[in-house]
DNA sequence: TATGAATGAGAATTCATTCAT
DNA sequence: TATGAATGAATTCTCATTCAT
């Protein structure tokens, strides 16, 4: 309910979600540093068009980073549900995984260029009252050792994020998951000992 | 075949290092978009001494990054020393801590925008040589679990370095600390429990 | 040859006098550099519409300015009939007023950026004529000396207009019309000497 | 005293007279809408070497203003000494001619997107000075009317130049002088007669 | 050899005008 | 016919790099 919601003519909405989807690759790819002139050039658009929709270069990263942010609150409420013990492990990897993809939302995590709180601060609440249940219940399933907080949760995405950028194979992150899933674990637990 | 090692004048090797130094406090100051004329500006000396010394900016970026590796190389030795459970473990902490201030460092170790293996092959592989040593070392001694690699370790180092950055603030990062160290600890040891 | 003057629909007419009341007073507001979606946004019509009445920008000045030019010419035909001697000052001092609002017509008059002559002619025309009649009227009179022609009184409108947007304040320019009025009295008559 | 008065190289130095006169006469002959990379184009240089000297377009603007000022004030200061009585109009003559070919100190006194107190207030103050000496001068001589004052002066000047560079032949202007001239006279003297 | 001036290829952004809906 | 989306050329300004002094 931020604004009037003036449906977009068809067209317009196709050429807008266009430049939002090759953006976010482009971004991915590239980086930021990539001129609006190529992502109009790659999604077949004029660079006025891109304008249109996103005024400014920065207006363009932010609707990239909501729409991505919107699909991992998403993912996340789904993961609520089902196993309490699990939910948070499962996330935090999930988060982690993309980084791999993800340099926008992952720079947005960090606070690179970006603050996020003062961007969207409506999907920042969000998110992290998210995080906070999904912590919640694990650690009155047991799972997790009860002297982390949100902010820790959140550190630990953000240097995930960053490892799994650095190492582009899967498979090698698959031998630090544990150390962290360890380190998060109550101490002298079967878990702690895996 | 890198160079010819062709001694430097007194002055001019006053100037390389001073550039060198100004280039390392403003990028870290001020990200790597600074213009080359502002570095030349606060080394008091001419862009095209700047030019002079380092034919491009991404070798200016270079220069930087070997500098600061041996440093943190000369570090590592003498870590190796001392506690044998402990080196490893102060080292990766102490590498962490440099992500607060050493962007080029953290982005060279990331592999951001730079190749290290390729740019610096010859310190790259002293580094890693190092590293494999303090974790030997530290699995010998039982501080470490026996199924993590010099590779882990490289990619937790990296990490943290992004953590480390995201949490501006020292304090916050003390309690992400014993995560790791517990997630790396032998399960069952005493250390895990902690 | 000038266009067949195919009456148009009500509603189109109805929009026609809404931009072009809307363009005359942003032009008077923000200057010529508004752009045209501003003044369609205003008239609460699309851009396009602007485009179907006035084909180019260039085009909406010049209508722009015919409009004033007959509205200024209407007040000038009144002016004819009242008093002989007083006519030609009273137009006179009421197009430099113009000069505080009307920033389209003054440049039209100055000839800045737009030809009255090769543009609109005819209104060109008629209004030279007027000030011939009120200038001959003024001389027959004896409030006018007989050595001034058309052409210094159109130079004098496009001076005062200057002035009077020079100084916002209209209080300033009534000390300026005395001077303009004795120099264009006859030398040694009353008014002169006043 | 403004700032630091580092002489500048040789070729600089004549790179900057070089862009600055280029400017001066093509904002003249164009107006102020003239790109910074046609001015370039006609002095010669790259586009950053007119960055150089005048960081913004808007700088460029005052520097020719504060040039011409210079110069034109340096003319009334000469004024001044010779005929008491002419003074005053021989300069403001000389003014109305500027409007001519000076575009831009046209405009710098008409306050058109430019602020002349604000931008170069020493200038202006000495400019106001000088016509105000000017101005008693030419009173205590007889000259001109008593109630006129240093501001009316200004408006004329304003006006004087808007009404040149609207007759673009000076001939015609010879027809307009008299007119202000008698305007200015003392009212029953010999001069209001003429 | 040091200096800092000059270059010129971009980059972000704007806007008159055209055209699909 | 009205709308407003799309176009793309133009504009201001920046900065890595080269080069005359």
């Amino acid at each position: 309910m931020t604004e009037k919601p003036r449906p977009l003519r068809a067209d317009a909405a196709r050429n807008r979600a266009r430049v939002l989807q090759v953006a976010y690759e482009t971004f991915a790819e590239e980086g930021a540093a990539v001129p609006i002139d190529e992502i109009a050039r790659r999604a077949g658009v004029g660079a006025g068009t891109v304008y249109r929709h996103f005024p400014t270069k920065e207006s363009l990263f932010q609707a990239i980073v909501a729409d991505r942010l919107s699909q991992v609150i998403e993912r996340a409420r789904a993961q609520t549900a089902a196993d309490p013990g699990e939910g948070l492990y499962a996330f935090l990897f999930h988060m982690a995984e993309q980084g791999a993809t993800d340099l926008g939302l992952t720079e947005a995590f960090a606070g690179i260029g970006f603050d996020l709180t003062e961007a969207l601060p409506e999907a920042e609440r969000e998110f992290t009252g998210i995080m906070a249940d999904l912590l919640a219940q694990a650690q009155r399933a047991g799972t997790v050792r009860s002297d982390v907080d949100t902010d820790d949760i959140k550190t630990l995405i953000v240097g995930l994020q960053a490892m799994r950028r650095f190492r582009g194979d899967s498979e090698r992150m698959r031998r630090v998951y544990p150390v962290i899933r360890a380190g998060l674990s109550v101490p002298g637990s079967a878990e702690a000992s895996r």
